[in-house]
DNA sequence: AAACATAGTTTCATAATATGAAACACAAAA
DNA sequence: TTTTGTGTTTCATATTATGAAACTATGTTT
């Protein structure tokens, strides 16, 4: 069995590429009439009423019969959702990262790593606190410079993680960021030995985090989580008091998933 | 202009069909083979091979290299999540509604109309109850049997209610769910006088509802916001003290949105 | 080791499908 | 009225997707 190693060059599909476009048009564009869709797509305006009638057929898209507009209905929701619902981590999580956000009165997120990136798939806000952390589930993270990304890169194998850090886009996203091979092993042999991660306003300025990761029967990283917060509420003797929070949680999560 | 009235009776696209096809399988599988895939969707595996491709061309879709599953990526979160941030009654709403759950300690959600039902947009949870209630962004409920349904039903012209009633497949969900037109509209025109709604376990046993909704600057109700509890903690005395709350929410959301 | 079985992958002649120019229908503006 | 700008429908044609079959790699049985 040999499984394809370079990418195609071209899509296999063509009305594939046309479709999918035309959702992404109608997701960033809201209601917007065929001509204006022709348009910013390049296509046949009968070709993209085609495409339209195809995806409305589905579901997927819905005309306002007033103004003859044409829209996104909320059917991409279920694939969406089924994809986290897929995964029991979150209805395990969620009781003990309450508790953490009880405790500790910062938001607290779940992730999972999804190739170069950790995706948000569980958050539990503090609504004490009016701070907004602009995060959501289904976005991504970069594991090079996040906290949880360095949770996950510590317990891989010095393999997998420099295969990682090498196919990443290197990015300077704060004056924090680090951008150096060196320095990012030294940071995550800090964090096997602590047990958590840090992330000090290396991919947001302002915002600090302290996270650790959540591993398989097998010893391997799967999710992670972190506080997050403002600088002002994080200082150094605050991640002291939460690291042990963090530990306890992680412990309770790994012993409860496996 | 002349806009289609009858559905389709068949997808114009055959292919279109058969991608999204592929996409609902893989979510509700998890990682699967080519064989089995093929085996679900009645194709032929060339052709089920070529589609997963296509997906892969564009990001929805991976195959793991060592098993040579194919799963879904979480690129679908990218549409769904623009579906939402297109609308910013979310970003208004959510420090009135977090101010909502600080002060009553329950779980508050936010809907949008969508055809007959309302959908979630969002949801702010309170982390000191451990009661979970089904209900997660995205997922939607019918508008006749819901708190948030009736709020929005009672602002709306007779006839749209009329018609959304009509098309509606009502079904007894609970003992407690009203199936008679008649009743309904004896319900909504309470709900006129109070300035709420009310959901008694109508939806489901052992949960009940306050909700309200949100009208545009024209009048027409476009977002209703509920709070939701346990009978155990929704006494009717509760209700009377939440309703003032809710109001007052209300008000202010009303206020900031048009 | 050899033969077999079972996965995923690739090829290619052919049938089926998507394409887009053009005609059409309706509404609003000139 | 005429014109202009929508969205809609049609249809000959080129293009595209199709799936049977051949192929490859891996694991299993003889």
């Amino acid at each position: 069995m040999e499984h394809k190693l370079e990418a195609l060059e071209k899509n296999p599909i063509q009305v594939a590429d046309r479709l999918f476009q035309t959702m992404e048009v109608l997701a960033s564009s809201g209601p917007i009439g065929l001509m204006d869709l022709s348009g910013t797509l390049g296509l046949n305006k009968s070709t993209v009423h085609r495409i339209l009638n195809s995806l409305i057929y589905m579901g997927y898209v819905k005309q306002n019969p007033e103004t003859a507009k044409y829209s996104l209905t909320f059917k991409i929701w279920d694939l969406a959702n089924q994809l986290l619902t897929q995964n029991d981590i979150v209805d395990i999580a969620r009781p003990h990262l309450k508790e953490l956000v009880a405790k500790c009165g910062e938001t607290v997120h779940l992730v999972q790593v999804d190739g170069l990136k950790a995706v948000y798939i569980d958050k539990v806000e503090s609504y004490t606190n009016s701070v907004r952390l602009v995060s959501k589930v289904g976005k991504s993270i970069p594991l090079y410079c996040s906290g949880v990304g360095k949770a996950l890169l510590a317990e891989m194998s010095p393999a997998d993680a420099k295969a990682i850090w090498d196919k990443s886009e290197i990015q300077k996203l704060t004056e924090h960021t680090i951008t150096d091979y060196q320095a990012l092993q030294e940071r995550l042999s800090q964090v096997r030995k602590q047990g958590y991660a840090l992330d000090d306003e290396e991919n947001e300025l302002g915002v600090r985090c302290i996270a650790a990761c959540i591993k398989d029967y097998k010893g391997k990283p799967k999710y992670a989580f972190s506080i997050s917060a403002p600088v002002n509420r994080m200082s150094d003797e605050r991640i002291s008091e939460l690291a042990v929070a963090v530990l306890e949680t992680q412990k309770k999560l790994e012993a409860e998933w496996n």
